[in-house]
RNA sequence: ACCGAUGUGGCGGAAUUGGUAGACGCGCUGGAUUCAAAAUCCAGUUUCUUCGGAAGUGGGGGUUCGAUUCCCCCCAUCGGUACCA
């Protein structure tokens, strides 16, 4: 009998249905295992093979922890409220609800085709009222919150209105928006409105001004990735930032705590880098500058208050709020145009102009704090509103991007720093001792750092100052497939729903297009909008409202009376192993973070910190195949050209249009290529191109004839390949559906696990799986010959025994490191062995089936039940290795000269060194490699190697 | 522009703490089997070579008896950059 995986994954799956294989209850008895995936957003497209790659590698990893004792949660769901579906409902007029559990359904048949052990009853879906409702929850919880920044932790807002009430804004030490002091009798005077103002500064989510991409045509604001280059990215029409009262959360309040957390993690040091540069604390100084004709001042932050004799101008962000205000009429215009124009650009846009300094003159002035001079205000690009202020102080001789600027509109560069004594060292560099500086003249850069700060607090122009990067989250969307905010808003004060009508549920909508005024389209349904308590909040929450707190919800995903039972949370407490994309490396990643400390402060979960470990998996990518089409027409037709004549005659003159990979011979090569049958398959899928002409090297292709030059029979038009994204639009997807169809869910597993090192990213090969298949077939050979059962109770010999056991040494190990195409080569090499020694012994072949469960579920549970067990391999204990099977008699040493391997040597096991050395002295081999040269010393690395040093 | 990752045969990749570069596969070549094909099995497969060897892990330098591994500089590709998910 061959093995017929889909009979036997037929069995399996009825099988692991019937006996509730993969249930997770709470069972103290057992040390507890949490694995979880990055829950996918269900898209219209499906997965590709590239999704399940991390899903594979969790459920390796949770049924071999299952095997080793734990108790295992390995739960799965959808991130399902987004984007893609609503503009699919405003296209279709399918409601984003219906769409979505479509796309559920298919995600789930596919996933269930690759045999995951997910526990499904705890599956979660954001998207859902059950689920939703604790997602305003915890958002209320937010909103009623406040951070104290001296016991460092949230703290209710009604205790903060009792310290105001008793000692104004000084009794307390919060984080907070606005610099405001007030006393208690300004407080207690103010009217309810000036009070809900007053506290949106403290709140831990709270509304404030933010900017939108806002695009006129469409009518709608755009999220950064429809916006290209000033332009909407459907339509081509012009978007501008719109200012809009929006809810934010504060979660640079956490940021400290954030950054600490960082250190307890079992992150690789890359991601917690990339957190702790996102975070981007700097400790400087914040000074002050007076404006010359106005009362204001202007704030900025410097991590170089030494180098403030070196400021010569200042430079503010064009949207700063001053810029109005203090342009003179002479600059007025120039001005608006710059703020117009920068206002088109997106962040990286601007920032990855640096080499291109633009900027304007606002025609005003500031006072420098020290030397009492005038110096000139600029608006420019490279300053960002929302980075430190949004204004520098520039000081042109010590930062790069301020001596470009100055050289640029002819600037004083005041050089203050004597960096003589470095001459490595580059601009920026904290070197050097101070000229020109005042009072800091001679000192070294890191004391003037000091004594700058000390100064600028002594006379009242600024003080020591931490800021980070970190900004306050954007929290609103004006978009309806989202959750509702569970906020009403009367008399101008902002009410939080009660408890008891959660959720807020998400009225039923036929029409998804935006308001007119770019409200979100819940605008539109004012009988819900406008209740007796209050006028809803339209907005909706954005997609990391509902991820960054799901992995709590797997633990008690069907509780109706809170997010999870506390005697849930505190036995599963927090993620072990996280598997997902690095796409995911800073924003879903903190947020989920700083939730979990927020619900730690309030008392709702037991620990500070959702994920111990963390792994991110690579990409798989896809082959992307394009031909070139000429620019011109011929004739009015359309030409297509082999990529030979688009190189010589000039790629300008082309454009690249993606075809169906299906079509093209030796795919992903240099030399691939499109033959007769793949220029007709190519027509028969784009018929608009039926009557282009198809020209290579060796003749032309035009209305179903091939004209060859010579004696060619057959067209070879060159097509260009490209390794990159997996994606619908390059025609290049792979469904795991066939894969598993074809070749079995097991070898799809496998391939993709042998694929390469699980972080990085590595382009499919369908071709490539039939090493995979063989090995299968070849290990299900040594149970099944020629249909007849062949194992039996003979007892294992030595090399059965070593081979068995070095291969469970070697699971082992990669699996602790995450190591899984390492693991698939070693069973090869296994079955490989085993097939050689003819093994037919039970007592090895059973360990094999164990070894082997966590990678192909279905192949082991078929022949462990076999082998006579009733109940599941994947409850059966993972082998372990004996080191008495390992031990070898003989160690081979290489012998090298110069480090350059010239001769084997076999010495038994245990040789002494000296002895080692005598012995490799002896060798004939060598004499060639020794003659005429001085033998300086020779080396012996016990079990290594043996290296003689010659001159 | 900034932050992070990656770069080894024709291809995917392997190589404990610095110690035999190319494990395990794909592909390719030759052979066995077959009427033939598929499948299977066996052998070979980094490049160059005067057949002695020599070179070789993106490029250039350095440390070391010895570097894919450690350090410095550079190049290329990928991910992220706060409203794609």
């Amino acid at each position: 009998m061959d093995f017929n995986h889909k009979q036997v994954e037929q069995w399996c799956k009825s099988f692991w249905a019937e006996h509730q294989t993969y249930k997770v209850t709470l069972d103290t008895d057992k040390p507890k295992y949490y694995v979880l995936d990055m829950f996918p957003y269900p898209s219209g497209a499906g997965l590709h093979v590239g999704h399940p790659l991390g899903y594979i590698a969790s459920d390796i990893y949770a049924r071999y922890k299952r095997q080793t004792g734990f108790n295992v949660l390995h739960p799965m769901g959808y991130d399902a409220f987004g984007l893609p579906a609503e503009q699919y409902a405003i296209q279709t007029g399918v409601h984003p609800a219906d769409s979505t559990d479509k796309n559920i359904k298919m995600y789930r048949a596919q996933l269930d085709n690759i045999g995951f052990n997910y526990d499904w009853d705890r599956q979660v879906k954001t998207s859902d009222p059950k689920y939703y409702k604790w997602t305003q929850w915890i958002f209320i919880k937010l909103f009623e919150h406040y951070y104290d920044i001296a016991d460092k932790k949230a703290k209710p807002v009604s205790e903060l209105i009792t310290l105001f009430e008793q000692g104004g804004s000084e009794a307390v030490k919060a984080a907070h928006a606005n610099e405001e002091a007030f006393s208690a009798e300004a407080w207690n005077a103010m009217t309810a409105h000036e009070q809900d103002a007053v506290l949106m500064n403290y709140r831990l989510a709270f509304r404030k001004v933010a900017y939108v991409n806002w695009c006129e045509a469409l009518g709608t604001v755009l999220a950064n990735d429809e916006v290209k280059d000033g332009f909407s990215e459907r339509g081509g029409h012009p978007v501008e930032k719109r200012p809009m009262m929006q809810w934010a959360l504060r979660i640079t309040a956490y940021a400290e705590r954030l950054l600490d957390g960082l250190n307890k993690l079992d992150w690789s040091e890359s991601m917690k880098t990339m957190q702790r540069n996102w975070i981007g604390k700097s400790t400087g100084a914040q000074v002050f500058f007076q404006l010359a004709d106005f009362e204001e001042k202007i704030e900025v932050f410097t991590t170089r208050p030494d180098t403030i004799f070196g400021v010569s101008f200042m430079v503010l962000a064009p949207e700063h709020d001053l810029v109005e205000k203090i342009s003179t009429i002479e600059q007025k215009e120039a001005i608006d145009k710059y703020v117009l124009a920068a206002g088109k650009k997106s962040e990286i846009e601007r920032m990855a102009e640096g080499k291109t300094v633009s900027g304007c003159f606002t025609g005003a002035h500031a006072i420098h704090p020290f030397t009492q001079k005038r110096i000139p205000i600029y608006i420019s690009d490279y300053v960002l509103k929302d980075y430190g202020t949004g204004a520098i102080m520039a000081v042109p001789c010590d930062d790069a991007r301020d001596k470009r600027f100055a050289e640029k509109f002819d600037l004083e560069i005041v050089n203050i720093i004597d960096k003589s004594a470095f001459p490595d060292a580059g601009i920026g560099d904290k070197v050097g001792v101070m000229i020109n500086s005042d009072f800091l003249n001679g000192m070294k850069v890191k004391d003037a750092i000091k004594e700058t700060a000390k100064q600028l607090y002594e006379r009242g122009i600024g003080k020591r100052y931490t800021n980070y990067r970190l900004r306050d989250a954007n929290f609103s969307r004006q978009r309806y497939w989202g959750e509702p905010f569970p906020i009403k808003t009367k008399d101008g004060v902002a009410v939080a729903e009660s408890q008891d009508k959660l959720p807020v549920e998400l009225p039923i909508l036929d029409d998804f297009k935006p308001t007119a005024e770019g409200k979100s389209p819940l605008a539109k349904v004012t009988d819900w909008v406008n209740t007796d308590a209050g006028i809803r909040e339209t907005d909706t929450m954005p997609g990391y409202a509902g991820s960054s707190w799901y992995f709590f919800r797997y633990m008690d995903a069907l509780n109706d009376k809170a997010f999870a039972s506390k005697e849930a949370l505190n036995y599963w407490k927090e993620v072990d192993l996280y598997i997902g994309g690095t796409e995911h490396a800073v924003g879903h990643l903190m947020y989920s973070r700083f939730w979990t400390k927020f619900l730690y402060d309030i008392g709702e979960v037991q620990i500070e910190e959702p994920f111990k470990k963390l792994i991110n998996q690579g990409m798989i990518q896809g082959v992307i195949e394009y031909i070139y089409l000429a620019k011109e027409k011929v004739n009015g037709k359309s030409k297509f050209v082999c990529s030979l004549i688009a190189e010589s005659q000039g790629l300008e003159n082309f454009s690249k249009l993606p075809i169906h990979v299906d079509f093209v011979e030796d795919y992903g090569s240099k030399d691939s290529y499109i033959n007769r049958a793949g220029i007709e398959a190519f027509i028969q899928w784009r018929p608009e191109y039926k009557d282009a002409i198809y020209e290579c090297g060796l003749g032309a292709y035009e209305m179903g004839t091939f004209k060859a030059k010579g004696n060619a029979k057959d067209s070879k038009l060159m097509t260009e390949s490209e390794v990159g994204k997996m994606s619908k639009r390059y025609f290049n997807v792979v469904n795991p559906d066939t894969i598993v169809e074809r070749y079995g869910a097991d070898c799809f597993r496998m391939y993709e696990m042998f694929l390469g090192p699980i972080e990085q990213s590595k382009p499919w090969d369908t071709q490539g799986i039939e090493g995979v298949a063989k090995f299968i077939k070849r290990l299900w050979s040594l149970f099944y010959t020629d249909g007849d059962w062949r194992v039996n109770d003979v007892e294992p010999n030595k090399e059965e025994l070593k081979a068995l056991h070095s291969a469970i040494k070697k699971i082992h190990k990669d699996l602790n490191v995450f190591s899984f195409n390492t693991c698939i080569s070693q069973f090869m090499m296994l079955v490989n062995e085993l097939k050689k020694q003819q093994t037919t012994s039970k007592i090895i072949l059973q360990d094999v089936v164990r070894l082997i469960a966590p990678f192909a579920p279905f192949l082991a549970e078929e022949l462990w039940n076999k082998l006579g067990h009733k109940t599941s391999v994947h409850h059966s204990d993972y082998p372990e290795f004996e080191e008495s099977y390992l031990v070898e008699d003989t160690v081979t040493y290489p012998i090298c000269v110069n480090g350059k391997k010239r001769t084997l040597l076999d010495v038994p096991n245990g040789t002494a060194k000296d002895e080692i050395e005598q012995m490799a002295k002896a060798l004939p081999d060598l004499d060639r490699w020794l003659e005429g040269k001085q033998l300086v010393k020779i080396i012996v690395v016990p079990n290594k190697m043996v290296n003689f040093v010659v001159k």
